[in-house]
DNA sequence: CGATCGGTTGAGTGACGTCAACTTTCGTGG
DNA sequence: CCACGAAAGTTGACGTCACTCAACCGATCG
């Protein structure tokens, strides 16, 4: 019964045997959700959301039809410390994948951060981690080249599969469309998927309808210029 | 001898006169500094650093000599709880302007945290709203027309430079290069002045070489599609 | 008074978007 | 098992937007 979790914030700080419990308590009341099913405004009305398999991602419509994508959100990651505290949503919350996720009431989740000053710490720098991934994503859309953007986002998430055990050394795969690459990369579609026809040409990727296999993440990373210094994998305190 | 940085976070947290009075002591150890000083890596190994007058940014640098600005910082922000936590910076930080900044030992403000809830947080909720200004800037570089991107950045800084006092609704003066405006928005400072030119012309704008100035917020709000409702203004526990 | 820095403008190029057609895959129902 | 339709992917032609290169102006400062 691993919960993902628990096992992120476990990477954050050293926990109790407590600790872990009331986490792992705080998700019993999960869901499991089609792709692309939107979160926000739901269940009840100000609750934290935990992804606890399958993908999600932050996103922005605008006005003229066009998606943002602004973050994407693999099993451990959660939604929002935000939708309680600060007043309005300016932006929603989906999934990409078929998903579970948890929710997490308000009042409990506040109750958890009182009552636990470690778990109110372990949040506070995931918080942070997020915040340098957000700082990335800014850079690589002001200044890298479509090439080099999208290959430093597949990157990214390759990286962060791995640091939360999705999957081995092996070939990655992301399980969504070049359309959700397209929205979340600021290209159209036909654009990215040219780009990606170069990566697959420069033996980096290949691809299956629905989605994008990393095959050879050292190439990847060297076309991206990736450094995988801000995801700050896994800090130093991972109690046995 | 008011305290922007106590200001700020009294914003977010109804705050005692103790809790006042240690947050203005922090910052008594402050220096002035020039236009364009690197912060980072300065002073004590890991600090945090309080923007108290004068305008800062964090940027990055990429290898073939691009800077990025990923972020505006005036009177009250403060630049790094990361600096310590996280052990690598990814990124710099330097003065725009003539500024005093406080530096803040991380000792210091651990302890401050650890010995008040309340600052705690409210320093964690400023963090939560600059995540969204982070989110807001992704949106534009990804989904919005070089003119809207460029009066979307600059009505921000209007709405929060109005939120802390430093203009009353009068024009607003932004005291940097276009070539600022340029590492901000990625674009080339060429083609940056192109844009301000047609802003101009719309008569949102007026410039004088080394600023900005937004003699029509109305205008060019509209012309942004700008909501400020991200920004979270004022919370609503402003104490007396 | 010259140097430097920011700003301004023009001409030419390349990158990315748009529009449109066509293919492949997959799921569904006959 | 096949037929169909929907959704993703692919490709080409073409237009526009933003970058590059380059020249020049105007302030400010030593």
């Amino acid at each position: 019964m691993t919960n993902p979790f628990v096992d992120k914030i476990r990477g954050y700080a050293p926990l109790s045997r407590d600790d872990e419990q009331l986490l792992d308590d705080a998700c019993h009341q999960s869901r499991s959700l089609p792709p692309g099913h939107d979160l926000i405004r739901e269940g009840a009305p100000s609750a934290v959301f935990v992804v606890l398999a399958g993908w999600a991602c932050r996103y922005k419509m605008l006005p003229d039809g066009g998606r943002q994508i602004i973050a994407f959100m693999m099993p451990g990651d959660f939604c929002d410390l935000h939708a309680g505290v600060l007043a309005e949503m300016d932006h929603s919350i989906a999934t990409l994948t078929k998903a579970r996720i948890a929710t997490i009431p308000r009042a409990r989740m506040e109750a958890l951060i009182d009552a636990r000053p470690s778990l109110s710490k372990a949040f506070w720098w995931t918080q942070l981690v997020d915040e340098g991934v957000l700082r990335a994503t800014i850079v690589s859309m002001g200044r890298r080249t479509t090439m080099e953007r999208v290959a430093h986002l597949l990157c990214e998430l390759c990286f962060r599969m791995r640091n939360i055990g999705l999957t081995g050394d092996g070939p990655y795969e992301m399980p969504f469309s070049q359309i959700v690459l397209a929205d979340a990369v600021g290209l159209t579609p036909v654009h990215t998927n040219r780009v990606v026809k170069k990566l697959r040409e420069a033996g980096a990727l290949e691809m299956r309808p629905g989605s994008v296999i990393v095959s050879d993440l050292a190439r990847l990373a060297k076309i991206a210029g990736f450094d995988d210094n801000y995801l700050h994998g896994r800090l130093n305190h991972r109690s046995g």
